[in-house]
DNA sequence: TTGTAAGCGTTATCAG
DNA sequence: CTGATAACGCTTACAA
């Protein structure tokens, strides 16, 4: 009766160590001399209910380390549905190939948030072709190794996105997104890094101040046109819609002329929105030159956000920084709350304001007759 | 009797669906009405022994598609001790997304080549501090999720290593490696390139070469010298240890007097080992401009791998090239017929004589002296 | 050709 | 405080 079970299907005869040649938590409580299930307390650690005596606990664990144990993560997952992995997924065509858009910086932060927490990170990427299903509708699955995942980048699939998050798997998406809904997202504070720019060249003296965005109706601009706005009615300055020049094109629309224009109305300082292109920004400073007009002798001029790489080495301009390392930590702790269950905290992360050399205060004619 | 099971010690009632609120195999079943079983059997797609009816495969399929069926991962990895993935461990401070990282050109054929063998990719670092174990003795143990995992880097501990190898569990690592033993590694043929090098100079008329190298011993080191040393004497050139310069410091202990001196003893061609820091390479160059030699005119010069990318702009030097992208594939194919218990192949990859324009036939006058 | 059932290694429940 | 025991979702040997 030492052998109550029936034989395995498979027909293996119960051997002492597992198929896998490596000692199971079987293994440790045969020769600690104690039930498995003890062995499987033992070593979660549990500091709550400490229900185990401090003898057991070290046969356990000297039995365990003679052994050299380790827990099998794909077992730990499927039973308790944790193993203490967070996976990364980058859609990116394939290892990233665009070092402006390397997720690096991120990355810094995630992983030190990771670590902090406890958790260990898995990386995916959704580039294999004609893999197990990568391409397909199952590269997202794999994902499912983990407790829970982070989206970088906003190629995955919505479908089998929506899936995941139907399914209550904890994701999140690094960056403010929209859809599927219900999924859970980090992203700056665009609204009130913005806010805040437009609040210290008020500060300054500047009474007229116009925003140049480009034609687009992604979160990030609209974000920073809001904070723009609401700036510029704290200060008690006059706005609208009318300080807002909305072009397509910025370097064909925003010339010299248009800017000597505005000037000469009694606009004395600028704000370009931050995009991929730079294009608002870039335009921006041209006209200026182009127009003779120094700054921020003559006009003030600030980003909203941070130079593009090409232009990184000329003045700083006055605006916000994106702390990409503290935004990838709070995605950590969003997905962390998300698997253990809790409610999610403010998923938005304050941008730092960069003083930089681009913006003083408005010249004194010109802000007088204003 | 239509619930012959006892209920779940967890007291969860036996739901129509998971815990994890997503379609199980059984879901499935239920659907198609056949067997969890026959689900499995299809769903696997067993081309031999096609022993499934074309209408109950269909009516599985069916099912799993309106079902949304996916498998997961876990359980899979548990159940069969394999789930199509292959894990990718870089013991570096962040993952190697980068393009700019070294470890870049490896990963793209590793990338190409598990897709081609119907692998998808997951990737860890050993980067992690106080996660769930990444610098713990548990680093590598992640690894399990996989079928099998590529080691990229010698910063892997060897302990943990070894026990990963002796458990069977597959892994190869990307560069020779001898430490721990039974271990799988893939490798460039430095021996044969730099044969081959020493072949090419010799087709030119060299008679006399000399290697210059590190003081170093890890193996791309002494397969150099092997290679030059069999070149040596397959072209029945005088040779032995007296061709081989060793150095400790190249910038120091090779200046232009040495270089001028072995001139003179009728040396006509100088082989360069690379390595990591280019040393050598540099020095022999520096030293020739130094000494007023010209190359190719008065020297020919070589060197037994890739220019250091700083160097990499100036003209091309003779040698060979280390077939990154290929040495990727090939040690995913290694893994992958590790990972199907099967033989494993030459760990060598070929490298490729790059002609360059650093060497030349030797010139007359010192040549025939010789 | 299909269904039955064992078991992969772990966690978690519940009765002693 | 400990030890059976069910279950996680899947693969697979074997019986029907």
């Amino acid at each position: 009766m030492d052998e109550p079970r029936k034989r395995a299907g498979r027909g293996r005869a119960p051997a002492a160590v597992g198929r896998t040649g490596r000692p199971r938590q079987a293994e440790v409580a045969r020769l600690a001399g104690v039930s498995q299930a003890t062995v499987s307390l033992v070593l979660a650690g549990k500091k709550q209910g400490a229900a185990i005596s401090e003898e057991t606990r070290q046969k356990v664990l000297d039995a365990a380390g003679s052994l050299g144990y380790v827990p099998d993560p794909a077992a730990r997952r499927l039973a308790a549905a944790r193993n203490g992995l967070l996976g990364v997924f980058s859609f990116t065509a394939t290892f990233p190939t665009d070092v402006q858009h390397s997720y690096y910086p991120f990355l810094v932060g995630v992983e030190q948030e990771a670590a902090a927490q406890g958790y260990d990170l898995v990386l995916f990427t959704g580039s294999s072709r004609g893999g197990a299903g990568a391409t397909g509708p199952q590269a997202l699955n794999r994902a499912r190794l983990a407790d829970g995942c982070l989206l970088l980048g906003r190629h995955a699939p919505v479908d089998e996105l929506r899936r995941l998050v139907d399914d209550g798997f904890p994701v999140v998406h690094l960056g403010r997104r929209d859809e599927p809904e219900g999924l859970a997202w980090v992203g700056a504070d665009y609204v009130s890094a913005s806010r805040e720019v437009v609040h210290r060249l008020a500060a300054l003296g500047h009474r007229r101040i116009i925003l140049v965005r480009e034609d687009d109706d992604a979160p990030a601009s609209t974000d920073r046109e809001q904070g723009f706005l609401e700036g510029v009615e704290a200060a008690g300055l006059p706005g609208g819609h009318a300080a807002v020049f909305r072009c397509a094109d910025p370097e064909r629309e925003l010339g010299p002329e248009r800017l000597r224009q505005w000037v000469a109305e009694g606009v004395t300082a600028f704000v370009a929105e931050e995009t991929d292109s730079g294009a608002a920004w870039r335009a921006l400073s041209k006209a200026a030159r182009d127009a003779g007009l120094h700054c921020p002798g003559d006009i003030s001029l600030a980003l909203l956000g941070s130079p593009p790489p090409d232009l990184a080495d000329g003045p700083q301009p006055t605006g916000f920084d994106i702390p990409r390392a503290q935004l990838g930590a709070a995605a950590v702790r969003l997905l962390a709350t998300l698997v253990a269950g809790e409610d999610a905290p403010d998923p938005l992360v304050a941008c730092t304001f960069r003083p930089g050399a681009s913006t003083g205060p408005p010249p004194k004619a010109l802000g007088d007759i204003a």
